[in-house]
DNA sequence: AATATATGAAGGTCAAAGAAAGTCAAAGTC
DNA sequence: GACTTTGACTTTCTTTGACCTTCATATATT
């Protein structure tokens, strides 16, 4: 078995039910597994893509670390189809419902909903239809794409 | 844990709620975490700097100190003085400093500032000026009033 | 007594050393 | 040929230490 697959699946035990957080250190991971420091990098690299539902941050120097966070792919899954399935218009009120929606399931926080009820409200966007809703039917498409992946 | 990341949650924790205003030792203080004094400039300069939020004062000599405010640009405060200052339109550069601002006083977090952003985007406000700038500075105005006390 | 000088007690600066992680291309495998 | 492994070199952040500046106060000088 490869390497890269070793360390790869040593790195998703690593998440637990609990957390979908961890930090690893480059260093130290290589030593474990008897390889050079970048294979670290390769294997994040290749295996923990944000197409494959991670995000990874780190930080250098002293104390430094690689973190990965799992993200919700369902979430990201979700909006997608929503987003794709959307018409090039749309009104006030479908916007609400699909924000409520999205709030019931969970899929965007209250505040979130906020900003993308306002943005869209027909209090704001005061010019006449159907420009009116074509604008809002773009910024709730583009919106909602910014809330993919986190 | 890096030794400058436990002096500054230290330093953190000096704050109470009825005092946002802390004076500290150098020397007493690096003598505690057995560092070297500058080791406490350090945690200074990269954490409390003002577009974290803080304010440094320091005395030498006898009696040395060295002090530090917590400014509270309270996020409300902060936001209602920009909105109660905006002009009733502006242009899409316009709004991207203020928002890169937003984020460096850590006003607003990463995903509400795509959010803003793509929302007065000249690329989803398609609509003749002076129209693009009004609504923009309509949705502009009412997004960061919905961001006002959380 | 008033002024000048010395001393010691702070804090400040800056650059070098150290500790991670990142990059990229060459070499190796399947 | 595509994917893996390796290693030299780079970048970023932290720690350390030598040397500098400022201030209060004690001591000396006029």
């Amino acid at each position: 078995m490869r390497i890269s697959d070793v360390i790869e699946e040593f790195i998703k035990d690593l998440f637990t039910d609990e957390s979908d957080y961890i930090e690893i250190q480059r260093n130290e991971l290589a030593e474990r597994f008897n390889c050079v420091p970048s294979q670290i990098n390769y294997v994040i690299d290749t295996r923990f893509k944000p197409s494959h539902g991670y995000y990874v941050e780190s930080k250098r120097g002293g104390g430094g670390y690689i973190s990965i966070k799992k993200i919700n792919i369902t979430k990201s899954n979700y909006l997608m189809h929503i987003i794709t399935s959307l018409d090039d218009q749309i009104s006030s009120k479908e916007v609400d419902i699909f924000i409520s929606n999205f709030l019931s399931y969970g899929i965007i926080s209250k505040v979130e909903a906020k900003l993308l009820k306002v943005a869209t409200s027909d209090k704001i966007l005061t010019i006449e239809q159907p420009q009116r809703d074509i604008i809002r039917a773009n910024i709730f498409k583009n919106m909602l794409l910014n809330l993919v992946e986190d």
